[in-house]
DNA sequence: TAAATTAATGACAAGGTTGTCATTGACAAC
DNA sequence: GTTGTCAATGACAACCTTGTCATTAATTTA
């Protein structure tokens, strides 16, 4: 027991609050830590002292020796809609719940991998999220794999054999948007695709031809347009569609960003929207709101999406064993202005 | 010299850097931190065998023996809008210029200190850079001082002595945008304010009246209502704006998204957007061009502002005495289809 | 009751870096 | 030639925590 002297001025560390709790410094950071074998009198001895002196663990000192930082990073790609933002204020949330802390990285162009290298092996996370596209990327999670840090995707577009991944049923929520709209009365759906390679994209896509092929309606290739999930393929996307010889009177874009860019090309050609042309989005974030009229959307829980994806992170860094069952949270159908009976 | 032998299977230390070049560790410290005193030549080696050995050295034990992170915080409220996305973007790619990291943290509710002292008590950051309205509370401020953490405020309500901010001429800015709308014919123009206490706020109205004045335009203040930079301030303040006896024929609204809720009321009321009504926003993000028609605005450098921040940080935080001078960005007039010449 | 087992705790080292101070060597000034 | 100065480099400790292993105390088993 015998360790240095209390010092005035820096922060006390874990010998100070051995000395005042009269015990080892090892069983003050076995009570930090959390684990057993301390009895439950002692630990409370070194509660206290610690809540006095009002010491916090030194976190490089920690991370040196147990090679664990508490921290956690959030790769994406790019800033485009609401969705990365909110996937980070969920995971943000989470992560102080939880006495973890966020790095951020945006990973862009072709050389992702080699960014990814750079910024795992600068901090040392326990851990890190993803979304699409950079959850796709096989280079970047050869390099998870190689720096051995866990990993959790969000929406990934082939979930891997025991690995967790997190994410909607995007399928069936394409598939209740649809409805909605061949309840409506509509019958010459346009279909705006959403990445090529994002896993929901594909499933959204599947959702549509399933809807139309539950209610007897011929698929009409000509109505089916490629896009990117941002504005400006909306923007195409409607150009196209409603250039074909008989156009849709209503179309679903990928999600609410290029459902924007289908508005505003609607009303930059006189359209009135609902009564002319329909139009759906998907993700349900502010942007769903703030155009005019207010989409009919899908809303996904992208905040909690990013909460849930951090739970998962930390339940597998403290030991809990990777249970390779995705996580799928519930979605929403939000019927707003955007979208109105087919006049016949 | 004497030194241990290189290991294999564990990444590389400074030690195998120092045996590699032939030299002490303390030594390829010194080269590693770009100290003075290090002959070319030596450096030369040492920096071959940095390379040779993939070495990157561990952020715990620098920031153990050093008390550096290098790793700074972004401090924000609110993810409304693009704005905080972006400065978060434009700090990102700064930090990753210069070997940062950035953690990011939200503040929210009243006791804002607190929560900004447990963040910063358990990271170790070497700086913080905070947008509006965090930016201005005297609590996080004070609590940032007693943490000893050097901080760069974006567009801050009242600059402090010798303290260096970052921002741009918000008053030049909103008077260039009304002489646009004076320009274009009107002379009665609505304003909806911004947050009170925000800074920007402040002056985009005081630009809007050096403006009319200029002009010989009698302020009327029928015109002018409150808001708070978000979509349901513009909605409200519309309504109320369009309700005036003599209603304004042009509305400046705070910012974007506050003008995305001017264009979303008045097309709920069968205004045609420009020829109705003209509408301006401010900032020029991306929901700028994703409403319709698209906005006439101010753009804002505001990634370029995140950028400079964490520049200014980084400058101040490696030595360069804080000249306190703030750093005034410029700012760029897009004029888009929201406006129009008033129709006599 | 003694021995064996398990629970609780402690002593000490190690982790990789940088700060302090000492040492060496080169070169200028006396 | 001796001393003084300064540039370049090195030896070693310190930073604070946790892992390993040893030790002691408490409890169970024979």
């Amino acid at each position: 027991m015998k360790t240095s002297e209390k010092k005035t001025g820096t922060p006390p560390t874990i010998i100070d609050v051995a000395n005042e709790a009269g015990v080892s410094m090892k069983t003050v950071s076995r009570v930090i830590n959390n684990e057993i074998r301390v009895k439950a009198k002692t630990r409370e001895r070194v509660q206290s002292a610690i809540k006095h002196l009002g010491y916090q663990r030194n976190v490089f000192a920690r991370g040196l020796r147990a090679d664990r930082s508490l921290v956690l990073g959030l790769l994406y790609e790019t800033s485009q809609g609401d969705y990365p933002a909110d996937v980070l204020h969920g995971a943000l949330s989470q992560c102080r719940k939880k006495g973890y802390h966020l790095v951020v990285e945006t990973l862009r162009g072709s050389n992702k991998s080699k960014q990814a290298a750079r910024f795992l092996s600068q901090t040392r996370l326990d851990g890190v999220l993803m979304t699409p596209p950079v959850c796709d990327s096989v280079a970047v999670l050869k390099t998870l794999k190689e720096f051995d840090t866990p990993y959790v995707r969000i929406s990934p577009k082939k979930p891997r054999k025991n690995e967790c991944y997190i994410g909607i049923d995007d399928f069936a929520a394409a598939k209740e948007i649809i409805n909605h709209l061949i309840e409506l009365g509509h019958r010459r759906i346009g279909f705006i695709k959403g990445l090529v390679g994002h896993r929901a994209a594909g499933e959204r896509f599947s959702g549509y031809c399933s809807a139309l092929e539950d209610s007897g309606i011929q698929r009409d290739d000509r109505l089916i347009v490629d896009g990117k999930f941002d504005f400006e393929s909306g923007v195409e996307g409607a150009k196209t569609l409603l250039a074909v010889e008989e156009p849709p009177t209503a179309i679903f874009a990928g999600n609410d960003t290029a459902a924007a860019g289908v508005l505003s090309f609607a009303h930059s050609q006189g359209l009135s929207i609902p009564d002319d042309l329909s139009v759906c989005g998907f993700d349900g974030g502010a942007i769903s709101r703030m155009v005019w009229p207010s989409l009919t959307t899908i809303r996904q829980p992208i905040f909690l999406l990013g909460e849930s994806a951090v739970s998962l992170l930390i339940a597998n860094n403290e030991g809990a064993e990777n249970h390779g069952r995705p996580v799928i949270l519930s979605h929403e159908l939000v019927i707003s202005g955007s979208t109105a009976s087919r006049i016949l």
